[in-house]
DNA sequence: GCTCATTTATGACTACGCTCATTTATGACT
DNA sequence: AGTCATAAATGAGCGTAGTCATAAATGAGC
């Protein structure tokens, strides 16, 4: 590894330790850029070099995260012998993860969802989640997986962002989940 | 009414017509706050009187629209005798609707999602929605109409955001979602 | 070790959303 | 008509995200 990329990587690693502190500490709103910059030891041109704008930190921050809780997710649904239990193994967590700050969350989703178009990281992290759960479930559903998978992941983006909207606790979103979840495999 | 409230609602009125034509010409992010007090005749200060931040400009200005869209799709959902043609005479003009301008579509569903913990109007516009879904579908779903109706806002969410986020053109946008009704109906 | 093209860092500066102390308009009451 | 409390309007000013011309660092070629 050359100078430059150790550097890089440092420096990286810098903002995101600095960024993840501070937004603990006192809130996403309340953390200025410059304040990222000063604590991670550089100039805020140079965390601009980094991240395109402030959204853009809190998608450094969860990213890796996030694929790691998918992957883990994905493992713990395979175990499940009842498909639902494995939806509920495998998104329950994630509602958990969302929980622990519903405004980055909130910033992250839309992260997530809208500069999908451009990331191709990202891209890849949404439709290959999609198509796994098919998988998941093409025991059961057969030629009708992908359909019942888009369900699926729509109930969960919808329960999510009531939870983000404050309308319901972790425990309330797992829950509302379920029904759908069962009410869609037995249909109307 | 009295000479206030009329100079009020003539105000409000100018505010969302100079905002309108603003944000077609020039786009959202390129209008300012300033253009819009200037074009509505107003100071910047007052603007604010009105709206409480630019996103909620984009709220006034689609709200009495939105409204006036669920109440149609509902009627015309109403007539029609096969629920899954319902569920798309009652979204098709939405996702048509959101497509005009994905950019605010996209500034005001996330008011309509958040902000509507604080903005009873917004609150009742949700679940009021959700509710009278359920109705339309109490005939064939029964005492599982609520899930049922859940799980059809969940799957027009989803792809009303896949159509913001640039994945689909508004036909495809209402073939997925007609595909998709109709897997929930049968079932895995 | 020197040169030089390329990448990265810097921080003064800008643009714009929003605030707030002050001023002005309104209408109820006499 | 005059007084006054309240509501609404005003625009100079503030704070912060993000930019950009300039400077420093890096490493490949010699």
């Amino acid at each position: 590894m050359s100078r430059r990329e150790t550097k890089k990587a440092a420096t990286r690693a810098a903002i995101i330790e600095a960024a993840r502190q501070l937004f603990a500490e006192r809130g996403y709103a309340a953390t200025r850029t410059r304040d990222i910059a000063d604590a991670a030891g550089i100039a805020t041109g140079t965390l601009f070099n980094y991240a395109s704008t402030k959204e853009d930190i809190v998608l450094m921050l969860w990213k890796a995260r996030a694929e790691k809780l998918a992957e883990d997710g994905l493992q713990a649904a395979m175990v499940c012998a009842d498909p639902v239990d494995g939806m509920v193994a495998l998104f329950g967590p994630i509602f958990d993860f969302y929980a622990e700050d519903v405004v980055l969350g909130r910033v992250f989703l839309q992260q997530a969802v809208y500069a999908s178009s451009d990331d191709p990281e990202m891209t890849q992290l949404n439709e290959g989640f999609v198509a796994q759960i098919a998988v998941l479930l093409g025991a059961e559903a057969g030629d009708r997986a992908f359909f019942a998978a888009t369900s699926v992941f729509a109930a969960y983006y919808f329960v999510l962002t009531a939870m983000l909207a404050g309308r319901t606790e972790p425990m309330g979103a797992r829950m509302l989940f379920r029904e759908l979840v069962v009410h869609q495999r037995r249909g109307w």
